[in-house]
Parts: structure tokens; sequence; C-alpha cells
RNA sequence: GGGCGAGUGGCGGAAUUGGUAUACGCGGCGGACUUAAAAUCCGCUGGUUUUACGACCUUGUGGGUUCAAGUCCCACCUCGCCCACCA
């Protein structure tokens, strides 16, 4: 008896399905399709490791399974070939990534060969391959053209060293992980594809994919979608002005003042307040001077009866402040002032009389809003910034904050800005604005490692105000990196008693914290109690960011949080302050690389740095052989040193080519669709044959592919759009395959020397076809799975048992040595109801196994499948003890049938060796057949008050009183019924009987 | 902090719809074959208890629903993974 050897009968197969194109996918068939696919490799020079073995052996084992099933199945391979370890290989060694990259596709493409994968071949791409990038720069083309690629300044990281940019990645404790010097981040013009237009697109997508809740969840997660409100908080204006006519003195004194500038408007004849000097051909505002810290309203109230007589006025509100510095020649100083605007009605025009000194100076006079002109004021813009807020214009300047809470508008005490946010350049006071920009300076250098690792909030205050528009109230601004630039309008409100975050950074740099929110369960006062515990550093040291009921809110006090949020953006909209609005986490993607090994970017500048694209004729743009891969001091790819690349003539006109070449992303966005057409030299696909492959049917692919299948998903809805496809979901059903980790569980390094090659397993006796089933039988797919070599002993002892077991059955067979005939088969022997043995016969045995793998399979449950194979191998042993017989042929075969999928050469070795003229890969997967299943008794379990008694065995059509009366009857469970009389009995058909007393 | 998932023998795991928990494999023990070993084949293998039949306990912990719970509900504990100052 020959011995299972792998070594000889894996080759011989791998020959015969490859001279005999076996696996090859037919665009015209009228089969049902099956496109299966794992998400393609990098080939990098290491070969294949175990993660690869594992994701190909799920999909090689579903597309055989279909494929047997009668689909017409697609199971392509591809190569991802662009990205940096090609590229930095080629620098440290010089030898080029084209060539780095054809040697590991061919060790790769021997290596899966030797897996027996059945792979198309035929359909083989490469993305670093001009056939394929040309088509990757067309769609760039196609997605400029509408506006969904674009230019914009982004901040990289960059190295001054290396001079270089680097990914995060490369980036380590803030320093360049070649060169270990500090680096920066530099505002750079960078490429990006508008994946946030089809934010809400991908984000209502997913529901109805096939694909574990987890991945949905970290692609919801990712996307990031919240729904608040975005509000307007005018800045206290205080712009700064000198006035021209009266120059500073450099040898005269500062001296600081504080005054109001009052104005008054007549509603009814909507005229406003001035006073006309009589010895001077000024006129301006009521002016006044403020002493210590009294209120500037009450003083703008006594300045106006002093100077005008008017007297019944209605305060409307602070306009704002304006600052302004100038020699005053009658004091000798240098003046610095700072001027708080109040604006008051007219109510009525009764006058109080103006003292004698005032009225010999100046007198009141109303003019139009057009008139108001200060004519101690030069700077005519810086007046009329004043005038504006009378009319209730827009204020100039304004910081636009996203929230989700806007039910705690009235809890605001401070608002914080990114640091790189525009207005915080703008708005800081010359006192705060060295340190402000010291902090800025050292936000930039952090790396976001850093910013993650220290939690402790930082910041500085920039010295300016906002107005809050729901009560009116000052509210300081600062800079803290803790806001991030990127997200909602990089500007935030702060509540601190109602948000973590806030809350931390009021008490560190002792900001009020006032509470407007109080939970159902305790009254307001309580909370306040708390709150004060709180801030006192005691028992409590958190927010409430609960929902509950507003407290200190104005006429919003009392209403539901949830109410409240509504109405107060509701509330605050009817005043241009402010707007619901839905945000998203997802930033557009940034697709440029200043790197040399990708795609370029098809795109020149003319002589006024106008972008322009390649036109379609002529692409491919090119990726030219250069000599030294260096990045040069530019900061841009080794590309900007060749002259013949970027020079390039576009309508006669000369131009300078785009260096940056495109993330390796880009190109795994559309390969999937390529494999329908992968030859196809006049488009990027034909959509006859798009439509009929695509969309995926079964992909397989790591827990790393959150991004990559969004971005699959985001080009695919493009797509759609554009014609191109009759779908937008590119992937119906998706398998997250789990890692292999080391024997002790840690994951597989090379540093550690733990990882496990599966060459070296094929070539050291297993074989592919014990690798591939072990694999598939440790865990379910989905799982993590460490490696155990005797687990592995395990699946090649029971392929030696099936080997051995046909091998046996046709040595017998061919020598014709079969006893008489006995019965096994349950088609004759059971039904005649002969033998107890029969419900064990060979048909009930491979019948039951059928259905079992058939439908484990259908579940991707490959690790149950093969235990029934086992199952049925240990069964069929047994059985064999009685003698062989012709059956066991039919049933041998349909056992191989079923082993395929896992053990593809020994399948077809043994299939074959069957006397099967059939390939066992194209032959049709065995059915199952219920008849088999039945047998003339089933065994039933007697529960008594829920507790398993006995077991009784009773004939299949026995009716229920009858096994009811069996299961009484029964030794052991009459002993614990004791003779009382049951209550109720529950008969469970075919499974139980529980006895209830 | 947020999200997702998982806790079942000595180990990896099975139990698909609430219906005989521990399939299958590993490891362990015993046996057959052998001069011997390897390989192969056969049997036993959750715990406690019992001569035995059996009984009692057991799916992270504690409650609940149900005739019946690994499975459903509530609370808690532990672990893993992903995202993470996202307002």
């Amino acid at each position: 008896m020959k011995r299972y050897n792998p070594s000889e009968i894996e080759p011989k197969w791998q020959k015969i399905w490859e001279e005999g194109e076996s696996f090859a996918a037919q665009d015209n068939s009228t089969k049902p399709k099956k496109y299966v696919a794992g998400q393609f490799p990098y080939p990098s020079g290491a070969g294949l490791h175990a993660g690869h073995t594992r994701v190909y052996s799920i999909v090689d084992a579903t597309a055989r399974f279909y494929r047997q099933n009668g689909y017409e199945v697609l199971n392509p391979m591809g190569w991802d070939t662009f990205g940096m370890p090609a590229e930095n290989y080629a620098i440290k060694t010089g030898i080029s990534p084209q060539a780095a990259t054809k040697t590991n596709i061919a060790n790769f493409k021997h290596q899966f060969k030797r897996l027996g994968v059945s792979i198309d071949w035929d359909r083989e791409i490469n993305t670093s391959h001009p056939e394929y990038y040309k088509w990757t720069q067309w769609i760039f083309a196609q997605l400029y053209k509408k506006g969904l690629a674009y230019r914009a300044e982004n901040y990289q990281w960059w190295c001054p060293i290396d001079k270089t940019v680097l990914a995060n990645e490369q980036v380590e404790n803030g320093k360049c992980w070649r060169c270990g010097s500090e680096v920066e981040k530099k505002k750079m013009r960078q490429w990006f594809f508008r994946i946030t237009k089809y934010a809400e697109e991908l984000l209502a997508g997913l529901d109805d994919l096939d694909w574990p809740e987890g991945v949905k969840a970290a692609q919801r997660n990712w996307i990031g979608k919240s729904t608040g409100a975005e509000i307007d908080f005018e800045v206290e204006d205080y712009p700064h002005f000198i006035d021209k006519r009266n120059p500073l003195r450099s040898d005269k004194p500062f001296t600081k003042r504080k005054i109001i500038q009052a104005f008054v408007h007549d509603p009814k004849t909507n005229k406003y307040l001035f006073v006309k000097w009589k010895k001077f051909p000024w006129t301006s505002c009521v002016i006044g001077g403020i002493e210590g810290d009294e209120d500037a309203v009450a003083v703008a109230r006594r300045e106006i009866l002093e100077e005008t007589g008017y007297k019944n006025l209605k305060f409307e509100r602070v306009l704002g402040k304006l600052r302004s510095e100038f020699y005053a020649a009658n004091k000798e100083v240098n003046r610095d002032t700072d001027a708080t605007q109040v604006l008051f009605t007219l109510e009525n025009d009764e006058r109080a009389k103006v003292s004698a000194e005032e009225d010999a100076i100046q007198e009141p006079v109303w003019l139009d809003r057009s008139e108001c002109q200060y004519d101690d004021m030069p700077n005519y813009d810086e007046t009329m910034l004043a005038f504006e807020r009378i009319d209730g214009k827009r204020p100039t300047h304004k910081i636009t904050t996203f929230t989700t809470r806007p039910d705690t508008m009235f809890g605001i005490t401070f608002l914080v800005l990114a640091p790189e946010h525009p207005m915080v350049g703008k708005i800081t006071t010359e006192e705060y604005a060295r340190e402000v920009e010291k902090y800025r300076a050292a936000t930039l250098k952090k790396s976001d490692i850093e910013r993650q690792e220290n939690k402790e909030k930082t910041g500085v205050f920039t010295g300016a105000y906002v107005i809050n528009p729901a009560n009116g109230e000052r509210v300081p601004v600062w800079a803290g990196d803790f806001v991030i630039a990127g997200y909602g309008t990089g500007a935030i409100l702060a509540t601190p008693a109602h948000d973590e975050r806030d809350w931390e950074f009021a008490v560190k740099f002792n900001l009020p914290i006032k509470v407007v929110l109080n939970p159902t369960s305790i009254d307001s006062k309580d909370l306040s109690q708390e709150i004060q515990k709180m801030t006192n550093g005691d028992e409590f040291n958190h927010a409430f960011h609960d929902e509950g009921v507003m407290v200190n809110s104005g006429e919003f006090s009392g209403l539901s949080s949830p109410e409240m949020r509504e109405k107060v953006v509701k509330w605050l909209a009817q005043r241009g302050a402010a707007r619901f609005k839905t945000t998203y986490k997802m930033r557009d993607w940034l697709i440029s690389r200043q790197r040399y090994w990708g795609a370029p970017i098809p795109i020149a500048y003319d002589k006024d740095g106008n972008e322009h694209l390649i036109p379609d004729d002529q692409l491919p743009v090119i990726l030219p052989k250069i000599d030294d891969y260096k990045p040069d001091d530019s900061g841009r790819s080794a590309l900007a040193k060749s002259p013949e690349f970027t020079k390039v003539i576009i309508d006669g006109i000369e131009m300078t080519r785009e260096t940056d070449t495109m993330d390796g992303f880009a190109c795994s966005s559309w390969y999937l669709l390529r494999y329908a057409d992968p030859r196809n030299g006049q488009h990027a696909w034909d959509p006859k044959k798009v439509n009929f492959w695509n969309p995926v049917d079964y992909y397989v692919g790591g827990e790393h592919s959150t991004t990559h299948m969004l971005y699959v998903r985001m080009w695919t809805m493009f797509f759609r759009e554009l014609g191109l496809t009759d779908f937008s979901e590119p992937i119906t059903k998706f398998m997250k395959n789990g890692q292999i980790l080391a024997a002790d569980g840690t994951k597989m390094s090379k540093s550690k020397g733990n990882t496990i090659d599966p060459l070296e397993v094929i070539d050291s006796g297993y074989g592919a076809d014990a690798l591939r089933t072990y694999i598939l039988f440790m865990v379910p797919p989905d799982m993590d799975a460490a490696w155990s070599l005797q687990g592995l002993g395990g699946v090649h002892r029971f392929l030696g048992r099936v080997w051995n077991l046909v091998q046996e059955y046709v040595e017998l067979s061919d020598a014709s040595r079969f006893g008489p005939p006995t019965s096994c088969s349950v088609s004759e022997a059971g039904r005649n109801g002969e033998k107890e043995r029969d419900n064990d016969g060979l048909n009930r045995i491979i019948h039951k196994t059928i259905k079992k793998v058939t439908n484990d399979m259908r579940r991707s449950s490959f690790n149950t499948a093969i235990a029934a194979l086992m199952e049925c191998t240990n069964e069929l042993y047994k059985l064999k003890e009685n003698g062989f017989n012709d059956e066991w042929r039919k049933a041998l075969s349909d056992m191989m049938l079923l082993l395929a999928p896992f053990a593809p050469h020994m399948a077809a070795e043994l299939f074959e060796q069957l006397g099967n003229k059939e390939m066992v890969e194209q032959a049709t997967y065995p059915t199952w057949d219920e008849k088999y299943l039945v047998s003339d008794v089933m065994t039933i379990a007697v529960q008594v008050n829920g507790k398993l008694r006995a077991t009784i065995t009773v004939p299949v059509d026995a009716d229920r009183a009858e096994i009811e009366k069996t299961a009484l009857a029964h030794e052991n469970a009459a002993k614990f019924i004791g003779g009382k009389k049951p209550k109720k009995i529950i008969y469970v058909p075919g499974k139980i009987v529980n006895v209830v007393i």
C-alpha cells in the first residue's frame, strides 16, 4: 500500500492545473457568477507568511466550493507593488524598485502555486505596471474634472536635516526616524481627494452590507458623524489705531485712559445724538472718562446728561471697544485710550439744563447715520466699525464654534481655539502676543503621539473676549492644543460644568464653572453644591454631561436638555448667530506623496503655476528609471531631479510636471474592477464585464482594511455617477480574517524569531494540503489563532487516514476481493428494518456529512466542516470492519468532493484513483438526500423538572402518547417522578420529553 | 474615555432557531502490533462521589424570565482588539 506522500502528488496536480488552465474564469458564462478575492498582497522580499496562507486558504476553499457547485468563479490575483519598502530598499542598495518588484512577484507567484490555490493567473495585475497605472492616472483625471481632486495647503511633518517630508509613522517621539533630529510641521501644498463629499452615502450604505459588525462600526467611527450646531461669537472689538494728525512723540510719557463713547438713537427721527464743538471744527459723540471700576453705562448716562441735557434714555447694549493712541498737545502726553462704546435709545426729548461751562464749549446735534463721522478720529474705517454695530449689521470679527450641546449655551465661561486657528493671530492682544506665539510654535512641533500621551491640558489666554450671543456675557478666548484644528470649526465653546475636557481646562487655569444643567433626580441647589465640591477638588472631580433639566438659562430654564437644544439654536438662528450643523470626523483624503515609487500625478504647471491635466493621449505618465532614488533638497521626490521627466509640452506650451506621486491606496481602490477586464488597452474596463463580475461576492482581508475599504467604496460611488458601473457598493460580503499568532500566543515577528514559514511547513513533509486544512481547522476564520505544530500533526494524521482508507478500498476493489455484499446501505436494509447497524450505514454517514459540510461551507464555518469530515472518516473506519462493497466507490468519491476545497491535491489524486474520469474541481458537488437521514428509531431525552434523567429509544413513527408512556415508564425517570401525578408534560417532537411534577 | 467582541475541560474550540453542554482536534492514560522504537490501529479521558446503577456540581460572578438558559433580560467582574482630547 502506498503511503501518503504529499511531495509526490502535490507537484503532479499543480502541473496539471497549470497546463489545463483549470481555473480560468469565463466572461461569457451562462452560469451564475461568484467573485471571490483576498486583499491583494504587497510582494515583499520575505515571501509568503502565515497570514497570506490564511487569507488565501479561506478564499480558495470558498472559490473551489462555489466552482464545484456550478458557479462561474472568478478568483484572481495581483500585486500591490508601490510603496516605501521598495523605495527604501532602492536607496540602500541601488537596486531599482522595478527590478526588486519583478523578483519578488516571481517568488510570490511560485509560492502561491505551491499552495495549490485555484487562481486564474491570466488576470494577474500589477499596480506599478504602466498598463495599470495609466488608468489610475486616468481616474485621477476624472476626479479632477469633477472637482474631487484638488490641491490645498496642509501641515506635514518635515525633517530639516534630511529635508524631506515624513509620514506620521516615521516620526518617533518628535524625532526623525532616520537621522534623529527634531522634526517640525510645515505647511505644504498637497493633493486631496474630496471623500468628504461622500460621507453621508458611505455611512448610509453600510446598513445593507453583509460585513462583520465590527468592521462596519469601525467605518462609522471613522466617518464620525455628529449633529449639533455652529454658533457664532462676536469678538469684542478692540481695533487699534494711531491718530495720524497727532502722531506720538517719542520723548513724551504715555498715559492710559479709560473712556466711554456714548451713542443715542432717536427712533422717531432715526437720528443720532452728537456734540458739535464750538471752538474747534470737530463733531463727535459724547465722550467721558471712566474712573477705576466705574460702570461704563452709568458713566455714559451721566456724561450725556451733563453734556447734552437728555435724561430719558433706555440702555440698549454695549457695542464693543475701540482703542487709540495719539499725542494730546494740551497735556503734553502720549495718550492711550480704551473706549467702551455704549448705545442708548431716546425715550422722549425732555432735557435738563446743561451747565454753563459745557454749554460754552459744545452743543448737541442730531445727525443722520451717513453724517456720523467723528472728526477727531482720522481713520474713517475704524469709525464706521462702531456704526456698523449701531446698524445691527454683522460684526466684522466673529469666531464660529461647533458644539453638540448648544443646550449648555448659558454655561459658557470661555472659548478655546486650536493653536493653528487663523483667528488666534488676529485677536491676540499685544500683551499676550509673545506668549501665544511661543505656545503656537511649541504645539506645531509636538508630534501627534506626544499630543496623545500628554493628556495634561495646556493653553494660553489670548487677551481677547467674545460676547455670548445667548446672554451677552463677556467670554475670554484661549488657545489650547486639545482643540483640533481640522475638526468642526477648530474652535469650541467651553462649558466646564458639563464637559469633562472643559472641566479639566477650567480647573487647571482657574476659570469659572457655571452650572446650567441638573440631573432630574437632584434639585438645582443640590447640584450647585456638588459642583462646588468638585471645584474644591473634594469628592467630585468630573463634569455632569448627561441629559437633564436646564437651570440658570434665562427663559429656557426648566426645559429638558434635548428640548433646549432645539429651541436655543432656533432662537439664535433668528439673529443669524447659529445654525444646525452636521460634522464628520473624516477629512479629505491626502493622496500626494513626495516619493518616487508611486503612480505619478498626471498634472503639469504652466509658467504662472496654473494646473493643467495631462491629456488622455499623453497617458500614462511613465515613471522614468533613475539612478538616485533619494529625495532632493526641495523635499520633492527624486523625480524632481530628472529634467526629462519634469519637462512636458501640452498643446505646444512647455510646462513642468507635478513630481508628487499618488498614495498606494489610490492604486488599490479600483483593482477589484480591473480584474474583470485586466488586459483592456482602450479603457479602464468594459462596463459590461465589470457589471457581470462585480461587485465582489466574497472579499477577505485583515483588520487594517478600514480605510482601504472606505476608499474602494468612495471610488465605486464615483464610478457609478459616471455611469462606469451599475452598482455603488463594491463588496457585498466581507470576511475579516483573524491573525495567526506564534505558538506562545504573541504576534509573529522576525526579531523574535517565532515566525512560521509556510513553504518550510510544506517542504518538511506536511504538504500544502495539511497546512491549508490545519489553518482552516484551528479556529473560525475571523478569530486569532496560535500556531501549534501538534495541531498541524493532527490534521496531517487525519489526511493520512483518509489516504489509507481509500488505498485499502482501491486495492481490494482492483483485486476484486470484496466478500459478498453486506447490507450496509439504508436504501435497502434500512427500509426493511433488518439490522440495527443499518442506522449507521454507509449512505447515512455520507449523506449526513454532505449536509453538514455543505451548510458549514455556506456560512464559512470551515473548522466545523473539517470536523465533520474527520468524524465521517472515523465512522467509515468502523464501518469497514464489516467489509467493503461497490457502494463505497461512490461514497468515497463524494467524500473527496467534500474534501477538495481544503485539501485539493489529495482529493484530486484519490478521486482519480477511485476511477473517476472527471477532475475533482470540475465535478459536481454532492447533494444529500434526507431519506438517508431518517432512521427508524429516534432517541428522546427524558427530563423530570428540567433535569435529564434518561434517554429512550422509540420508533420514529411513535405518537406522542406512546412516547410519554415510555418516558414515564423508564426506571430512572419513574424514580424521580416518585408516583406523583405530572402537572404538565412538555414534548418537543423528536427531542425531549419534560415531565413537570 | 468611546466602540466592538469574548469569558465553556489540562489546551484550541463545538453547540446554526431557548430543547440531551463539552462535537472535532491537541495533550494525557491504557491496550494491540513490534526484539525495540517510530509509525499505525483500538479504547478511556469535565469535577466530586459511588463496588456498581446512579447522584450531585459545572459554560466569568450574582440575580431574573422559562417546563427548560452556554444561548434571552438586568447588574457586576475580567480579558482582548480597534479608535481615541472629535467638542
